[in-house]
DNA sequence: CAACCCAAGCTTTTT
DNA sequence: GCTTGGGTTG
């Protein structure tokens, strides 16, 4: 068959497919078709003649692996793309260990810990060593943990590192390695891997068994991977080994979209490809065939204030198309409602569906006032993301059991259905239970299932429920290979009493509850069917276990949801496009958020999450945000966010009342404020907030980079100056206040300021424009 | 041992 | 404002 697809590619998307062998940097602006270069490459070399089997695509979801596979069936049919390797890191280096994990000493049927298992097991441990709750958070420790494992620091390293450990004695947990350790060995007892493991231990894998390198850099000739800026240095690290022989390696990505830095992700892997391949072909996608003139300018004008950038230039030949519209409401309510009644209006004036328009926001949080608005408007919406289907507790119950009845180990399924629902099982059992099983250095399945020969300490009756429970995951575990998926979970569910708990339960929550359980074996049932047609299909439990485990709700198409309007986080949005987009809560301290102003790299990465955001929109965008928003409960005052004043003005459409908090900024930088007039505020319905008399926006934050003196128009900065704790300094918003403490260095010297009525602050000395009072 | 009540923490993003 | 976990009570 005539190539004929090559037609349908310009210059560079054209040799991004034919350029096959040795190594190559596609660097994709947004809607630059990435996509199908990575399609039409692997038809591409699958015309050529490789083997579909020796082809290894990574992606970042599981749903673009899905949706690739599906297009690449269709151009070379589908049991040619049947024998592709391709899925997440995640997902493919799992199925290898569990090929090879013996040699690591891992059972074939290990458990994939979530992060709430993760945070269960470290809760118990810290618990156990007497650690003082306070400065050991779960949650803080399983982030460096998790920075740990992402940098191949094992515990070894880590305590070899005096630097590393410096950095958690300065934190206040100097048990940190101790913890470190006690974590992987628990882990590793219960036969589990958490998300990090899959990747460590594969590359443990490759590092000390070269047969098994071997053997994968023999069948993986050709790599692909997809989302290129977004791996980890423990990605990396895999595809630079497998890679090493052939040097087939395409990757493909967008340094300006690289947003998750803060899981591990690092952007030098993308800015340095071709110091590691110094022969590597780069090429460049700048056409953009998604969105209008005004949106890829207006984006190009966000992105270029990054310093750290490949150099690019996406424009695109689409219309000019509609300024974006900014506007601002009074609170988040009414936020909710102006998107609401914009997608509304826009609908019946151009008769388009709902699955027509996104709403973009920063936090899941922000979900809540969109969602009111457009049920009152009876205007259908999915909720992408937030808590997935299968983190809810009953759904997660029941496939606990599936868990426990597949690896008897996994310690945290155990206790999850040991006593649920009750069988009479209490506190002091599982306490019991667990100091033996720790002092017996054995897992607490291997106790119960030998509960006689040793000396719990529980009772005659209790102990019987134990053996009797364990009796009872036997007998699901000896079904498991007769069975399919969905006649032992309908099985399981029943025989466990899940079932019957739930359905005793008739209040609003209970139902859900069951309806969930119910929703859960229906797809489960759909997932054996279709598992049976395939001719190389594995309709059995374990299976379906494993996609769970690394499964998430985007990769879940219900049909019922195919009209309806999209809400989700921007971090979700990445890759997806809508005609019409609206990106609420333009606020500072939520867009940016807080947590990145304090570093340029942190608020970088702000800054391209905010390119992602607006470069889905195909036709128009819309940018809101409120004047004050409730959050954490509380009602907040908001300014609007730097971003805004970053975006070049002339692709704006300012549906901004004059305000009086830009009245007096130092030099008028736009004269947007004056101009605007046809939306008069009524200045009874916006009353100047409390605490902030005047508000300002915060434009010296733009020049993150350059040295306070630059900006020497001010009141006195005090970043440089020798200031001490116990002086009294004003604060323009915050009013009068004492600095209790001072911490950080030069450009980050922040204080902690107790101000009069306003309580604790941190501020960034440089920023806080103080004035010191005597 | 289970049910209920209250406090705390949370809200940056997720494979 | 919501969820989770811990503590207290029956």
């Amino acid at each position: 068959m005539e190539a004929g697809y090559l037609n349908e590619l310009n210059e560079a998307q054209r040799l991004a497919v034919e350029q096959t062998d040795g190594p190559v940097m596609v660097i994709a602006g947004a809607g630059s078709g990435k996509t199908r270069v990575l399609t039409y490459r692997i038809a591409h070399l699958m015309h050529k003649g490789v083997d579909p089997f020796n082809i290894l695509s990574l992606t970042f979801t599981n749903k673009a692996a899905r949706e690739m596979k599906e297009r690449i069936a269709k151009i070379v049919g589908g049991t040619e793309a049947r024998n592709l390797w391709m899925g997440t890191f995640h997902s493919v280096f799992a199925k290898i260990l569990r090929f090879e994990g013996d040699k690591l000493g891992y059972p074939s049927n290990f458990t994939i810990y979530d992060t709430e298992d993760s945070k269960k097991v470290l809760n118990s441990l810290i618990k156990e060593m007497q650690l003082d709750t306070d400065t050991y958070k779960a949650k803080q420790v399983q982030s460096r943990i998790s920075q740990f494992k992402n940098n191949l620091i094992t515990v070894k390293a880590y305590y070899n590192s005096p630097e590393l450990q410096q950095y958690d004695a300065a934190a206040n947990r100097p048990k940190m390695g101790e913890l470190y350790e006690a974590y992987n060995q628990r882990c590793f007892k219960a036969s589990a891997m958490d998300f990090d493991d899959l990747l460590l231990k594969t590359n443990e894998l490759l590092t000390k068994f070269p047969d098994v390198l071997y053997k994968y850099q023999d069948r993986f000739r050709y790599i692909l991977v997809d989302e290129y800026q977004d791996t980890n240095h423990s990605q990396y690290l895999i595809v630079k080994a497998l890679a090493s022989r052939f040097e087939n390696i395409c990757v493909v990505g967008d340094d300006a979209q690289s947003i998750y830095a803060f899981r591990g992700a690092n952007i030098r892997n993308i800015l340095n490809f071709k110091r590691d391949y110094p022969d590597a072909v780069e090429l460049k996608l700048e056409q953009n065939y998604r969105s209008t003139k005004t949106i890829v300018n207006a984006a190009n004008s966000i992105i270029k204030k990054n310093t750290e950038q490949l150099e690019k230039d996406v424009w695109t030949d689409n219309e000019q198309g509609p300024k974006i519209k900014v506007h601002r409401t009074g609170t988040d309510g009414e936020e909710g409602m102006y998107v609401a009644r914009s997608i509304f209006d826009l609908k019946m004036q151009n008769q388009l569906p709902n699955s027509d328009f996104a709403v973009l926001y920063r936090t899941n949080a922000q979900s809540r006032s969109i969602e009111d608005a457009l049920r009152k408007k009876n205007i259908p919406y999915r909720i992408y993301g937030g808590l997935s289907f299968y983190q809810r507790k009953e759904v997660k119950d029941l496939l606990s059991y599936f868990r426990l009845a597949i690896n008897h180990n996994d310690e945290e399924a155990f206790r999850r259905t040991v006593n649920y629902p009750a069988r009479g099982i209490g506190q002091t059992s599982i306490e019991r239970l667990t100091v033996t099983a720790r002092e017996q250095g054995k897992t607490l399945w291997e106790i119960i299932e030998k509960i006689p020969q040793y000396n719990t300490g529980i009772n005659n009756a209790g102990q019987k429920k134990l053996y009797d429970f364990q009796t009872t995951i036997k007998s699901f575990s000896a079904l498991m290979d007769s069975m399919d998926a969905y006649e032992m979970a309908a099985h399981i569910a029943k025989s466990s009493g899940l079932v019957k708990e739930l359905r005793a339960d008739d209040t609003p929550e209970g139902i859900s509850r069951y309806e969930n359980i119910q929703e859960l074996l229906n797809g489960i049932k759909e997932f054996s069917e279709k598992q049976k047609q395939l001719d190389d299909g594995n309709p059995t439990l374990p299976h379906f276990i494993e996609d769970v485990a690394l499964a998430t709700d985007a990769d879940s198409e219900d049909p019922n949801d195919r009209d309806k309007v999209s809400l989700m986080t921007i971090h979700l949005a990445k890759g997806l496009e809508f005609p019409h987009v609206f990106i609420v809560g333009m606020e500072e301290d939520l867009f940016p958020s807080q947590m990145s102003m304090t570093s340029r790299p942190d608020l970088e990465e702000e800054r391209r999450l905010f390119y992602v955001a607006l470069t889905r929109a195909e036709k128009s965008a819309t940018l809101t945000y409120a004047f004050t928003r409730y959050r954490w409960g509380k009602l907040i005052d908001c300014e609007p966010s730097r971003f805004l004043e970053e975006i070049d003005d002339k692709y704006l459409d300012w549906q901004v009342p004059v305000f009086r908090e830009f009245d007096d900024l130092p030099k008028k930088p736009t004269q947007r404020y004056q101009k605007q007039t046809q939306y008069k505020k009524p200045a009874s319905k916006m009353p100047p907030p409390k605490n902030a008399p005047k508000k300002t926006i915060p434009t010296n934050l733009k020049k993150l980079n350059e040295t306070p003196s630059a900006s020497g128009n001010e009141a006195p900065n005090l970043f440089d100056g020798n200031i001490q704790a116990g002086t009294k300094v004003k604060h323009e918003r915050f009013g009068v206040g004492v600095i209790s403490q001072l911490e950080g260095i030069g450009a980050n010297k922040k204080a902690i300021i107790k101000f009069d009525g306003v309580g604790e602050k941190k501020l960034l000395l440089k920023f806080a424009k103080l004035q010191v009072i005597n």
